[in-house]
DNA sequence: CCATGTCCCTGCAAGC
DNA sequence: TGCTTGCAGGGACATG
């Protein structure tokens, strides 16, 4: 489930790979994936639409807040993005159009790029030809569940910085110079809900999502079913604190499955030897108390703690 | 406005 | 064995 550091993988293998690229043709394999996440109704005509706009635009960059990703595309006005949300399954991969299909290919964006262009990629070893003449490869959106999105989107101003109109809603992310550590804590002391839940809250910070919410609440030592308004604001300050930095921890080991054919995403084995105190553990020993971490389900999303840890709030 | 519940989708595991 | 059922997850939307 890729979560701030999976996406911000992701974001730095994608802009290595596309920035100074030109979308020659996006090509929509299946039209559920323009949808929103929860309403698949797909437009007449928004396959057309969507690859019309898009052919010919060069991409500049590619950008993120929290678990929103997008490509920044020049030759446009008013300025356009490419949004994308990897969602539970998304994942990129740079290919050639030699490559095999895979099975839950959702939409293929082929682009070109001029050899010895100023990208600032890790390398074009083992796409392309060897002769002269633009580079052309394929980046290739792969979505077993279709919890994925993608969408072009004028860009418009947000918490200090344009992003795809649909996404103004979200709030900054930590690693953003916009993110206002003390300001999210004021926010946060007035949510009358399960402080899990206000974790996972994209308005209030962006780019916490289960993993990391349990391993933010277990790395504090707060229970993730504490009500905000009823818990010290040190405590609170320290969970966000621990978010930020189980996060940075997860980025930091983050970049490892790259090899030429992935833009990162290895959705299979790449997420999951990070090292998780929490999330996934339940029914095995706490590192800390060898107390056995217990599961529950909280605002629907399971959850893990440890019962010894992470004390019961003495009101509940 | 705020909090909670439901739905979208697929593959896998468990149960009959 | 082969079917059905339930679960996992993020975010939009509907409801209380």
């Amino acid at each position: 489930m890729p979560e701030l550091p999976e996406v911000e993988s992701v974001r730095r293998g994608v802009h290595e790979w596309t920035a100074g690229a030109t979308i020659t043709r996006a090509e929509v394999i299946d039209p559920r994936i323009l949808g929103t996440t929860s309403q698949r109704r797909i437009a007449v005509g928004a396959e057309e639409t969507f690859s019309r706009s898009l052919a010919g635009l060069r991409i500049v960059s590619a950008e993120r807040r929290g678990k929103f990703m997008w490509l920044t595309l020049g030759e446009s006005d008013p300025a356009l993005s490419l949004l994308v949300h990897l969602g539970m399954s998304g994942q990129f991969r740079v290919q050639t159009a030699a490559d095999e299909m895979h099975k839950h290919t959702r939409a293929i964006f082929h682009l070109e790029r001029e050899l010895g262009s100023d990208f600032t990629g890790s390398g074009s070893a083992g796409v392309g030809d060897a002769g002269r003449g633009p580079e052309r490869f394929e980046m290739r959106f792969v979505d077993q569940r279709i919890f994925g999105h993608l969408g072009v989107q004028p860009l418009a101003w947000s918490h200090g910085r344009f992003v795809p109109a649909s996404t103004t809603h979200i709030a900054a992310d930590p690693l953003e110079p916009a993110f206002d550590f003390e300001a999210v804590v004021d926010r946060l002391t007035a949510k009358n809900t399960a402080l899990k839940s206000a974790l996972l809250d994209q308005s209030l910070v962006s780019g916490i999502g289960n993993i990391y919410a349990d391993e933010a609440l277990f790395r504090a030592g707060v229970h993730p079913l504490a009500n905000p308004s009823r818990t010290r604001r040190s405590r609170l300050a320290s969970v966000l604190e621990s978010a930020i930095l189980v996060m940075h921890d997860a980025l930091q080991v983050g970049g490892t499955s790259f090899d030429s054919l992935y833009v990162n995403v290895n959705g299979e084995s790449g997420y999951f030897d990070r090292a998780l105190l929490a999330y996934g553990r339940g029914g095995q020993e706490c590192v800390r108390c060898s107390t056995e971490i217990v599961r529950i389900t909280v605002g629907g999303r399971g959850t893990h703690f440890c019962p010894n840890c992470q004390k019961s709030p003495r009101y509940r």
